[in-house]
DNA sequence: CGACCGTTTGATAGTGCTCAATTCAAGTGG
DNA sequence: CCACTTGAATTGAGCACTATCAAACGGTCG
């Protein structure tokens, strides 16, 4: 066995406990293994698929950046999300046979390839992946509910705070710091994703700046009170 | 097989093109009456199940009217959605084994309980029913979506059209007019859903009504032109 | 019939948006 | 190597939209 092929096994891939094999008992483990047939690299600034695209397989990331975002015939535009190392594209595809939306990386990126119809297979044949798929799922139906309360009544100070302190706490189970951060994305899609414009983001890190709450120069960013952004999201303005 | 056994069958539900039967074959719509094992009756006001409960089992809507909604330790509050029959509820509940959202009937109301393990067991043995489930989280994604471009993008007109179409075309595919409707929900619980205060939401039904969009007496509200609603939603107030 | 909850409507204030100018970082080509 | 271009980020001024506070109205159900 080649070190090339070695690497593209679930069982020893680094990410195993954040991606597709979490909570797989070793024996379950070898069989997912069948399921990555492929890996893709994307560049940056290119899609990994696009609204419209058919549907053929759900992606996990190896490395990169990536965002989705959903466009209307009406030209309106929102980001829905962004997706780091180890975690799972392409769920809303299976719906319709078709993604609804575009996954775009920000940066240059590699996944895995898993063809849906494996999945369906696999999870027959073991019950554990089968219950985490369906994890995966409504993890994602979950999240979705702490982005509606985020969208529907913060303020733009508590959206950008609660921004922040997601992003440390993804790259903290990553190894990553959580108090040093660099953005992979422009203010413009920080702001689709938030639901405000541009401007009021680059305000919002510059109010933060100056209340000693976090260091930001362009994308890098440094928190200084993470505490301090807590309270921000916790306390709502009319508290 | 008594009348009474008759109603519980999904085969004999007049719900099964929407609900979960949609698209099983005859053999296989035989195996999911297995599947429903209880109904249950919520009183209008009271909850189905509450965010913190433990997870057990799906539902589904036989009749009445539900919102979702989730809550914070800092009191914020949030209206995640509203169901109607031949929806599922529970999803939220499958990744950490607790519910993390309230389900409240907003009128009296009956549901089918299918215990999660059963789904589990049986769609092994049914792949039919195996895509099915993963459509419907699926398609509770893709809504998902809408709705963050809704509140991300849109203005109190445009959320309040959008929010009109949608309600009307799930009734309609219920068989209820397309143009004529009873809300269920308040003032208040329509503008937590769409991220706006309550006067706002009073403010935009009048304003549609000056306008000869709607007819509007407290909850009960005719659609006069339903292109004119399609026309605020497709048309931004930037272009 | 009366009490109460939900709704409507008005006046005012605040938050975030729009438009616009400037600064900054990083390439690109002479 | 430096002038130049380009895209992103910052900052300012004025305004539009929605929130807030407050009062009055109406429907529903004991």
């Amino acid at each position: 066995m080649t070190p090339q092929a070695i690497k593209v096994a679930c069982s020893n891939c680094n990410l195993r406990e954040l991606c597709m094999p979490m909570g797989l008992s070793d024996g379950d483990l070898g069989k997912l293994d069948e399921l990555v047939t492929l890996r893709r690299r994307i560049k940056r600034g290119s899609a990994l698929f696009s609204n419209g695209d058919k549907f053929s397989a759900l992606y996990a990331i190896r490395v990169g950046f990536f965002k989705t975002c959903v466009t209307t015939e009406g030209g309106r535009d929102q980001v829905t999300g962004f997706q780091m190392a180890g975690e799972i594209m392409g769920l809303d595809g299976i719906v319709g046979d078709r993604h609804t939306c575009d996954a775009v990386a920000l940066e240059d990126a590699e996944v895995c390839v898993m063809p849906y119809d494996r999945i369906e297979d696999l999870s027959r044949d073991v019950p554990a992946l089968q219950t985490h798929v369906h994890r995966i799922m409504s993890r994602e139906i979950v999240r979705h509910h702490g982005v509606m309360l985020l969208l529907g009544s913060m303020r733009a100070e508590e959206r950008l705070a609660a921004f922040l302190l997601n992003l440390v706490q993804r790259l903290q189970a990553r190894g990553f710091s959580s108090s040093e951060l660099v953005l992979r994305m422009t203010r413009e899609e920080i702001g689709s994703y938030l639901g405000l414009k541009l401007e009021t983001v680059s305000r919002t890190f510059s109010k933060f700046a100056e209340e000693g709450i976090v260091e930001v120069k362009q994308r890098h960013v440094r928190i200084l009170s993470s505490d301090a952004l807590r309270a921000i999201v916790n306390t709502p303005s009319w508290a």
